[in-house]
RNA sequence: GGGCGGUUAGCUCAGCCGGUAGAGCAUCUCGCUUACACCGAGAGGGUCGGCGGUUCGAAUCCGUCACCGCCCACCA
């Protein structure tokens, strides 16, 4: 006997177990014959991840598309995996020393450390897996992949060495974007701007040769600057060759002899050069270039050959001495800072760089400023842009495929504006920084030895190869067979030069680790073998859609893409599905610092899986965010017990599942409405979901579950099913009911795995039906539409929502059980009322059902299906309510009719508008018109009585 | 500066390849009845942000304005 209302936390753990001991999906599970491939890989949580609403939503809709395919017999793998999250990861371990007041990273070493990390994965980090079987994800668990395997790892090796030697990875020096808190390069992507309260100082830089004099503009240049104290590393001021007030400065530097300023504090020449980036509507139209600290300077100086001059540490303190490279980023010097500044912290130099030059005059004015500072997402320290040499993806050259897929349709983004967003940024992409200074991640391949005295290269000697054997190979290639070649942990001080002793070498490999998402986006084919020509890369690659959130697109869907289409010969993904943003009930974004966030184990505590999940993906409207209201959750926990209940009546009247019944089959009219019914349910369902349209899916269900079959049809089946007279009809609708109900659990499978896969079992399996819900056939109905029953249960539930709605309306109460009158009667709607007289008492509260040529006096009338139905109840009722209420009708019918003759009256409607729009139009007239004529007889009856 | 999205019932949102404004929640009234009170029946509630245009006809297409949100770039 099953319970009365759904306990989702008893059931879930052992549904979940159920499907796990029967394998039920691993890859190819429940495929039948000529069922076609159906992959998707997930996009993988970070190791140090633990499920929010972002991932309940983003696999809810996965787990939806997976399970359809699944049903319907397709070959299908979903790929489930994790990320090593680089940078999160190790702060995660690094913040764990430090509680437990261990040995810090750098104490420990590279490799304790590293061994470290993955003792916590091990111990800590298949958290978001066992969540997300929790929300019933059907992924093959037993393929799980982490971007650290490794076979993974060999992709990311094999995939670094091959585009390094067809010249899309190279070293480089340039600037980046420096986290001076973590200590490592970031991309562009990690980068957060945030608007600050500063200040723009301006600043006045003494002209060469004449007496520095404040009331004397003709002695200095004035700079404005919201960072002062770069300003030991200006190489440059900057003018606009237009500006007038320029004039002779941007002459002097055309001419080849450019006037110089003293660079305050530090005295150092530097010329006044004439560029377009200079901004005469800016500050004062001159501005400092500190082509080391700043992107735009950077490229200043590289267009007039300046020097680049370091002036910050890593940790962003004033260095000592100034590291001093050429434009092409070639160490040349060093030069002494001031020494009151050396060692300071960048914020704590700024104050007494200020102080110094306030001291001498040189500070114009100080207004206060706000702009953009560009801040780590990972760090929220202000980034520093820092020269450095790093690993760089010749982004450019792999977008132009990654481009052309979208364009020629081979990968579709639903919705389709996406594209707009993807084209946008691979259009203008700029070189992917992918080295970081981390030590959890992927090391890159790379190790760097002297060079031969023959070797005219500039700086060492790099041999880049998938592993040390293979470097090796190359490298005795270099220095020649004879020469011991040793490798080194790390570079050994004053590594530079020649190689002078070429009998023996030592090398040392790249001690940086790759961009997390370097290793990400291989993940369609890095997952199923790849570089190897495994069976499963035959099969699923390309995976069919891609479901993931639009905050994510620049950073993995692109990358995927780029990568995908440069390694294998198709798109890895023919669809990719943008889902929203899950935002709180006022549309927040949901954050831990806002305490905003809706946790969503918490609510799958309290009202399950199920529930959840149908929520998400009922309020997955495309291109729109979700606001996700608690309440909303209920009502869907509310539809559970409905089902469950729905179920429960189910078995109450023994309808149990009849194997081989075919609805075709089915005799009784309202058999036949709810098959066909149930068809129109399965067809709409089925057509929402191959469209993305998950609330149009979860919404088709929800009404066709609870208002066709729980309001209407299991009512009118009840006298058939309870009324002790047995025989082919009882069986008949037993059957149909087991059968609908059937279908409904299918339907819903995909949205409420855990209720419908318990409510499958425990509604006594028959024998024919599979065993695991989850393995069924997915519904696939056709030629069960039956005009005839539903013209006839049509008339029905209107009739019984006429009376129902009449009574209300007149006050009739409730318990009262009156008799009906069906008015000039149709032979067709005299059986009917034959057929459904318990039926009707039952749902419309009656006492009989009767006939009668014209309504008696003083009784209410309806009209239904152009027929009049009478309630002769004179007695209970206000009269002039009742004609009030007629007249409303009247009037109502009155305004509808005008609207229409407005519409048919108008020449160009009827010469212009489409035939079956003017005939539609027509009927409804001349329906509207009779419905009219019905009620204002009976309006004239109501009159006479009370007259 | 460039781009995208939003503005529809008290709330949260569907509908938007033009042709009778819908759902859930909330509200109000009623509730005989063993599938279900996490329920049933009924009701109220919207000039679809403003203005203009296209059209026989606009919530739906176009333009414009207002407000809200997001993304990208830049900011001396």
């Amino acid at each position: 006997m099953m319970e009365k209302t759904y306990q989702p936390g008893e059931i879930e753990a052992r549904i979940a177990d159920a499907w796990d001991d029967a394998r039920a999906f691993r890859a190819g599970a429940g495929r039948r014959p000529g069922g076609e491939s159906f992959s998707v890989v997930i996009p993988p949580p970070n190791v140090t991840g633990s499920l929010h609403m972002g991932h309940a939503l983003n696999n809810t809709l996965q787990d939806i598309l997976v399970r359809v395919a699944r049903m319907q017999g397709r070959d299908v793998l979903w790929q489930p995996g994790m990320d090593h999250a680089g940078i999160a990861t190790q702060m995660v371990v690094e913040r764990q020393l430090m509680e437990r007041q261990e040995p810090g990273r750098r104490e420990m070493g590279r490799e304790k450390f590293v061994e470290r990390v993955w003792q916590w994965k091990e111990e800590s980090g298949g958290t978001i897996g066992r969540q997300l079987r929790r929300l019933g994800a059907s992924c093959d668990w037993s393929r799980e992949r982490f971007t650290m395997d490794e076979g993974l790892s060999r992709a990311v090796r094999k995939v670094f060495v091959q585009l390094y030697r067809e010249g899309l990875i190279y070293r480089d020096k340039r600037l980046v974007n420096w986290d001076p808190k973590l200590l490592t390069a970031i991309s562009d992507l990690e980068v957060q701007q945030v608007e600050v309260k500063g200040h723009l100082w301006h600043l006045r830089y003494p002209i060469e040769g004449k007496a520095f004099d404040a009331a004397d503009p003709s002695t200095y240049i004035v700079v404005a600057t919201t960072r002062p104290e770069t300003m030991l590393g200006d190489t440059a001021v900057a003018v606009n060759p237009k500006d007038e007030r320029y004039a002779a400065y941007v002459a002097a530097y055309q001419a080849g002899k450019p006037i110089n300023v003293v660079l305050p504090l530090v005295g150092r020449l530097i010329p006044i050069v004439a560029d377009d980036y200079s901004d005469p509507e800016k500050g004062s139209g001159a501005v400092k270039i500190t082509p080391a600290h700043d992107f735009n300077d950077f490229e200043v100086g590289r267009r007039h050959d300046l020097p680049m001059m370091n002036v910050l540490s890593k940790e962003a303190l004033i260095l000592q001495e100034m590291q001093v490279f050429d434009s092409a980023g070639r160490a040349v010097d060093t030069k002494p800072s001031p020494q009151e500044f050396a060692g300071l912290e960048r914020f704590a130099a700024r104050k007494m760089i200020v102080a110094a030059l306030e001291a001498t005059a040189l500070v114009e004015k100080i207004e206060p400023y706000t702009h953009t500072v560009p801040h780590g997402d990972r760090s929220g320290e202000v980034i520093e842009p820092f020269l450095t040499d790093q690993w760089y993806v010749d982004a450019k050259t792999l977008a132009q495929p990654a481009l052309q897929a979208v364009r020629d349709g081979r990968t579709k983004f639903v919705p389709q504006n996406w594209e707009k967003t993807y084209f946008e940024w691979l259009e203008n992409i700029q070189p992917w920084c992918i080295s970081r200074q981390l030590w959890w991640g992927h090391q890159i391949p790379a190790w760097f030895g002297l060079r031969l005295p023959q070797d005219a290269g500039q700086g060492l000697r790099t041999f880049v190869a998938t592993d040390e054997r293979e470097m090796l190979e190359e490298a005795r290639a270099y220095y020649g067979q004879d020469v011991e070649i040793s490798i080194a942990s790390a570079p050994t001080p004053g590594l530079s030069g020649p190689a002078n002793r070429p009998a023996g070498v030592t090398l040392y490999q790249d001690e940086d680790v790759l961009d997390t998402w370097f290793s990400s986006a291989l993940w369609p084919f890095s997952t199923l073998g790849w570089p190897d020509a495994t069976p499963e890369l035959a099969r699923y690659y390309p995976t069919s859609v891609l479901v993931t959130g639009f905050d994510i697109i620049f950073f993995w869907v692109a990358r995927m893409m780029m990568m995908g289409l440069h390694f294998m010969p198709d798109v890895p993904f023919r669809d990719v599905y943008i889902h929203a943003l899950v935002r709180d009930e006022k549309g927040a974004k949901m954050s831990k610092s806002k305490g905003n966030v809706i946790d969503p184990l918490a609510l799958i505590d309290e009202l399950g899986a199920d529930a959840l999940r149908l929520t998400l993906a009922a309020m997955a409207a495309q291109g729109r965010d979700i606001k996700l209201a608690r309440s909303r959750v209920e009502g869907y926990r509310n539809f559970a017990t409905k089902l469950w209940n729905a179920c429960r009546f189910a078995e109450i009247n023994e309808c149990t599942t009849v194997a081989g019944f075919d609805p075709a089959t089915a005799t009784l009219m309202l058999n036949r409405w709810i098959v066909g019914e149930a068809e129109k349910a399965a067809a709409e369902t089925t057509a929402a979901i191959a469209a993305y349209r998950f609330n149009d899916a979860a919404a088709a269900v929800y009404r066709f579950v609870w208002s066709v079959f729980c309001d209407w049809y299991l009512e009118l089946a009840k006298p058939v099913l309870q009324g002790g007279e047995g025989g082919a009809d009882r069986d008949e609708t037993r059957a149909t009911v087991a059968w609908a109900r059937d279908l409904i659990l299918a339907l819903l499978h995909p949205f409420m795995p855990f209720v419908t896969e318990e409510l499958w079992a425990v509604t006594a399996p028959a024998e024919g039906r599979p065993a695991l819900l989850a393995l069924s056939p997915w519904p696939a109905l056709g030629g069960l539409e039956n005009a005839e029953a539903e013209a006839e249960i049509g008339w029905l539930v209107d009739l019984v929502s006429a009376i129902r709605s009449v009574r209300t309306e007149t006050s009739v109460p409730a318990a009262a059980q009156i008799p009906l009158l069906l008015v000039g009667a149709s032979a067709a709607t005299r059986e009917r009322a034959g057929r459904y007289d318990e039926t009707i008492r039952r749902l419309a509260r009656l006492s009989t059902v009767g006939f009668a040529d014209q309504a008696p006096a003083g009784a209410v009338q309806m009209v239904v299906r152009g027929e009049v139905a009478a309630l002769p109840i004179a007695e209970v009722v206000d009269l002039a309510a009742e004609r009030t209420r007629l007249a409303k009708e009247i009037e109502r019918i009155g305004a509808d009719i005008d609207k229409i003759d407005r519409k048919l009256g108008n020449a160009d409607f009827v010469a212009r508008a489409p035939e079956e729009v003017v005939e539609e139009q027509q009927e409804r007239r001349d329906e509207a018109a009779a419905r009219r004529q019905k009620l204002e007889e009976a309006l004239a009856r109501l009159s006479a009585v009370s007259a």
